[in-house]
DNA sequence: CTAGGAACTCACGTCGCGTGAGGTGCAAGC
DNA sequence: GCTTGCACCTCACGCGACGTGAGTTCCTAG
């Protein structure tokens, strides 16, 4: 009438825990086994299995052992303390990791397509991209950025990777018809101006925050900008002649 | 003529770090002293310094010293291929994050204004909360969702909790109405179907697609919305009749 | 010559287990 | 009764990046 009787190895398999997973929560006194048999084995009831099944739960919460010692004490009151707090955490975590998920990527991107050849002075480009990415993050609220999170998710990491890769062929070009003293005018100007004008879209999307804020930022770091491969005055100039739409 | 020779304390004043954290980097072979003093104390070089800014740096961007070694070996050409690396590693888990946040914050919300009284059953709370958030995201792309983030982020986490509370009190008033007779276009029938449609606005933002989204849900899921306090067909008809907009 | 601050070298603790090592319990086949 | 083989048992070390003593020696100022 009893098979309510399971053993470390059965539990295991049924939980898709490890032994020694079981072991290890019950020396923190997480699952302690109701009974054992008199050679010492364990004997897990329903109760100890329910239980089990908790702990799996509250552990794919990220919580520790010792917070769902907590929670599985008598007093359950304790969960929701707990957990919100354990939100609070999860959330700091979540931020920090953000901000550094966007300096990781933009400093991969800088090694990739870097106008320096070799980073001997890594220090210094780590610098670089940081105050980079923090002067970045000055000229956009943090709507705009999660906007711009969104956007990037929409468009795929090749296209922007190829975005970032024309940019450079593209100000050359530009560069090269000023050079050649092309009118503004002419179609080939006007397809340079209007190609600008699609990877602009391309970063904005036609939202008028964002196409903003990138204008001020340009024209306020326009040294960094510049140094970093950025199109110069006389540059946009000659683009915002040959378009239509506002550049 | 030379200053350039400071010891551990020094150098841990000025790096900001612990004597022990360097004594740690030496046993792992980051930074070693290129000189001792006679007694075995350890004297470092402006070498030995501006390698610790880079050990600094690169910790910061979350790298594990074993990595930090690698990149720092003689052949930099390592720094691009481990910082990508890293990059995919840290968007994997920014993933995760983000999904255990969101389970996080229902679970936490769920409890804070939980119809069912105590959570005896906490596993059960859990599972149900999870299977939500899963059938949430069925029926939002990658983008809306990052878009919710960002109206989230925009709206303040009181702003949505008054609205979540605000929720169960609109649906007694209608229903009351209802059973009243109240005739839906009366005045105090559509002034509830207004608020009904500001609430629902504060969700979508007037997002054709997060509002198509929503109603898709609700229609596939009726019983579960409705065993989670949500409203049901007669009322969502009532509101229809009363109000002017789209609900 | 002494005080005390700074330096030194072990070495254990953290968190959630994985991974042996070495020994016992139990059912089946000989 | 004896072996085989599997499941179980109890230590106990290892991981990663240090914190935190503990016990000892060095150095400088009074």
């Amino acid at each position: 009438m009893e098979q309510t009787a399971w053993k470390v190895g059965e539990l295991a398999r049924r939980t898709g825990l490890t032994v020694r997973t079981l072991h290890h929560w019950e020396e923190r006194g997480l699952i302690v086994p109701s009974r054992r048999t008199a050679a010492g084995h364990r004997l897990y009831d329903d109760r100890d299995v329910r239980r089990v099944y908790e702990v799996v739960a509250l552990r794919e919460l990220g919580l520790s052992l010792e917070a769902i010692a907590e929670v599985l004490a008598p007093d359950r009151d304790r969960l929701e303390g707990i957990l919100s707090a354990h939100l609070t955490q999860v959330e700091a975590r979540l931020v920090a990791l953000r901000d550094l998920r966007t300096t990781l990527a933009a400093l991969v991107a800088g090694l990739r397509n870097s106008t320096t050849p070799g980073p001997s002075d890594l220090m210094g480009l780590i610098d670089e991209v940081s105050k980079m990415t923090e002067t970045f993050n000055n000229y956009f609220t943090d709507e705009q950025l999660a906007a711009l999170e969104a956007r990037r998710q929409e468009l795929g990491e090749d296209t922007i990777r190829a975005a970032e890769r024309e940019w450079p062929e593209l100000i050359a070009a530009v560069q090269a018809e000023i050079d050649a003293g092309t009118d503004p005018s002419s179609p080939r100007a006007r397809a340079l101006a209007a190609r600008w004008g699609e990877l602009l879209e391309s970063f904005h999307g036609g939202d008028p925050g964002l196409r903003e804020g990138l204008y001020r930022m340009r024209d306020e770091n326009a040294d960094e900008v510049l140094s970093r491969g950025g199109p110069t005055d006389e540059q946009i100039d000659y683009v915002r002649r040959a378009g239509v739409t506002g550049v």
